[in-house]
DNA sequence: TTGGAATGTCAACAAGGCTGACGTATTGTC
DNA sequence: GACAATACGTCAGCCTTGTTGACATTCCAA
């Protein structure tokens, strides 16, 4: 299991200690809380949690789309995200309606206050990664993405593609 | 708040579009989900979760570390932590140790099988990263480090430093 | 037209966060 | 030696957000 580093941390070739590994590991768990913090407080004060905050990202991203569509990006169960969803529509931040080609569905859609939360969220988060962006700088941001992309299933990665045109 | 790009996408300087912020924000997203997707699996089977994984990783990596350094790394409560930490101690993979200099202090170390345990998660999750790595190729991976602790906090990444050295 | 599949809702439960209060052992200070 | 502060454990109860089970509605195909 463990390696036994021929000759030292390579650079060129990609040769990786356990200890570089365990590094990146940690790596991602500390940015990811950094990733959520700001969001975090601007949610707390309205009582909201971050099931709310991924369901008005992914509704703004692809307005009009049907519960279900919502469901597979989210990776929950129906009956978890109906729960937010319903706290989003009775507050009128979140449009349901009645699907017209087939009336089993929920198209949903941000009201103008769903909109104006999203844009609340977005910019705390967006801040904090362009902050990152600037002081990694424009390489280190290439590289910070096709590590990601390369960590995602297949299955997420496809969702992660149809989600507008690649940045 | 919005940006009105008054050329394109440049890639010498860092000017980054609406959507290339939030293209990076869903990265982080799945890419966190497929980062816990395979010790999920593990943990499932043992029915602990990411707490206890958590719990197991820091212990392993801070030998005789004391509760309170435990708390403060993972950033939860002491009930919290109690909860998971008194699971593993009862189950046999963690031990907890009165200290000798301070014996009001616990010192927490990892059981040959807690150390088993430690092992098969890290090996899932490092063959992830590892296949991550590869793909994106070096120069992504000291990018996708580098804006990972530029998007930590500053108390985070002081923690994040502590562990052992630098990989 | 009827039975099965798909979509979404309601109810109840579990994990794992949280706060608050309290007990105990130990340390360090006045 | 008395006493406050520290480190840890625990009980009780709450909240968010995941889960499964049961069920109503709607569509579609046999």
């Amino acid at each position: 299991m463990s390696q036994t580093p021929s000759k030292a941390s390579g650079e060129s070739l990609l040769f990786l200690t356990d200890e570089q590994l365990r590094k990146g590991i940690e790596a991602m768990f500390f940015a990811y809380r950094g990733f959520t913090a700001d969001p975090d407080r601007i949610l707390e004060e309205r009582g909201y949690g971050r099931a709310h905050h991924r369901a008005v990202h992914f509704i703004r991203r692809s307005p009009g789309t049907t519960v279900n569509n919502l469901l597979s990006i989210l990776g929950v169960t129906k009956q978890s995200l109906n729960r937010v969803l319903r706290a989003l529509i009775e507050d009128g931040l979140v449009l349901s309606e009645v699907g017209t080609r087939d009336r089993r569905e929920r198209h949903l859609t941000l009201t103008a206050e769903g909109a104006a939360l999203d844009r609340a969220l977005s910019d705390a988060q967006s801040h904090r990664m362009r902050m990152a962006y600037k002081a990694a700088g424009p390489e280190a941001v290439a590289g910070f993405r096709s590590v990601l992309e390369a960590m995602m299933d297949d299955t997420m990665r496809a969702q992660y593609d149809a989600l507008k045109d690649r940045g």
